[in-house]
DNA sequence: TGATTAAACTAATATCATTAGTTAAAATAA
DNA sequence: TTATTTTAACTAATGATATTAGTTTAATCA
């Protein structure tokens, strides 16, 4: 056994990891020192491959909203635009939620808002959403304002179901179909 | 000057100062240390008043939601339940989450899923909504179904605009209104 | 082979929350 | 008033955290 090993971690190992953190303990548990325990080495080490944990967890956010942009963009696939394409690309949402609840926080940290690589994701999703909601015939802004709404729809459905935030004993997936249901049955009135 | 004085700070004082440096520097900022330099006394002080962060932190929760609550219901008092309620509740909902920044976090961090007071004034909450959904004319489930909608567009909302999440340069607003009435007039049919 | 680079390390510092035990001021009881 | 108790501050110490600086060894490359 060699006294020092050459581990050779490279930056996908250490997102993985981190990613897998995330999930089983967390987001708030994503510190240096569970990160290093996970892949037995020293806390300081991680340096060597990012600008510290500030630069893990963008690397995380990134991750996190290629992954997200991924599953939507798969369930968009093949989905005729209109109703049936945002049943499915809000069911692909939150789906990633649910699947992932410590990896999808990082989605919406926005470290720097001006973070090129951030900004590029979250177009690329917005303009799957657009693509969906084209047969509803929208204007130019009233497109964008329905994204909006849609994105809201989804993302504090699956921040409140994530919190415990609904409390009564209902189920869950069916207010959430019905709520975007509802939605998009306004957008079209 | 006394060596050691006796500032005699009470709860509320202390979940005052805890709002401010919430509001302030962000939640993520509310410190034992922080909290202490603000009031001028030694971190280890505050455990004479709080069992620690948590109860710190479950203390602004309780804050949270009350004010909430009675911003609330300010906002639906007077107004025709319907559609001018809704509005009304919606636009209160969100001015609450833009003014208190901070401390609005607080209100859906649920330390403990099974708190009392805390589960106490989540269903207080959804009575006002369920109140002003009334002439809607939804059934039991269907009503539910629609409050958890609604709580979750508006957190949603105020969730994404505070965290940039919202890239497009167009009136927010006005996305938030057309969101909510696109929601409601789905609901109706 | 020899030099360079990569990626681990140790050691040290600063900031947290937290616990234990102490002290003085204020409130209360005799 | 005086004595006791309680309250609310304190100091000191511990352990976890991120971070920086400097070191060392293994792998790579000229």
């Amino acid at each position: 056994m060699s006294p020092r090993p050459k581990i050779a971690l490279d930056k996908n190992q250490i997102i993985q990891a981190a990613t897998e953190l995330a999930n089983e303990q967390g987001s708030e548990n994503v510190t240096l020192a569970l990160l290093a325990k996970k892949l037995n080495i020293k806390p300081p080490s991680l340096y060597n491959h990012f600008e510290g944990l500030p630069g893990i967890k963008r690397e995380l956010a990134i991750h996190s909203l290629e992954k997200l942009y991924n599953n939507l963009a798969g369930a968009a696939k093949g989905k005729s635009p209109g109703d049936e394409a945002v049943l499915g690309l809000s069911h692909a949402y939150l789906s990633f939620a649910r699947n992932n609840p410590g990896l999808y926080e990082f989605a919406l940290s926005a470290p720097d808002p001006a973070d090129g690589t951030v900004h590029h994701y979250g177009e690329k999703i917005v303009n799957l959403v657009l693509a969906a909601i084209l047969p509803f015939g929208l204007q130019q802004d009233e497109a964008i304002h329905a994204v909006r709404g849609l994105r809201s729809l989804m993302h504090g459905f699956a921040s409140l179901e994530k919190k415990g935030g609904f409390g009564m004993p209902l189920n869950l997936d069916e207010s959430y179909v019905l709520a975007v249901k509802s939605f998009i049955r306004g957008l079209q009135k």
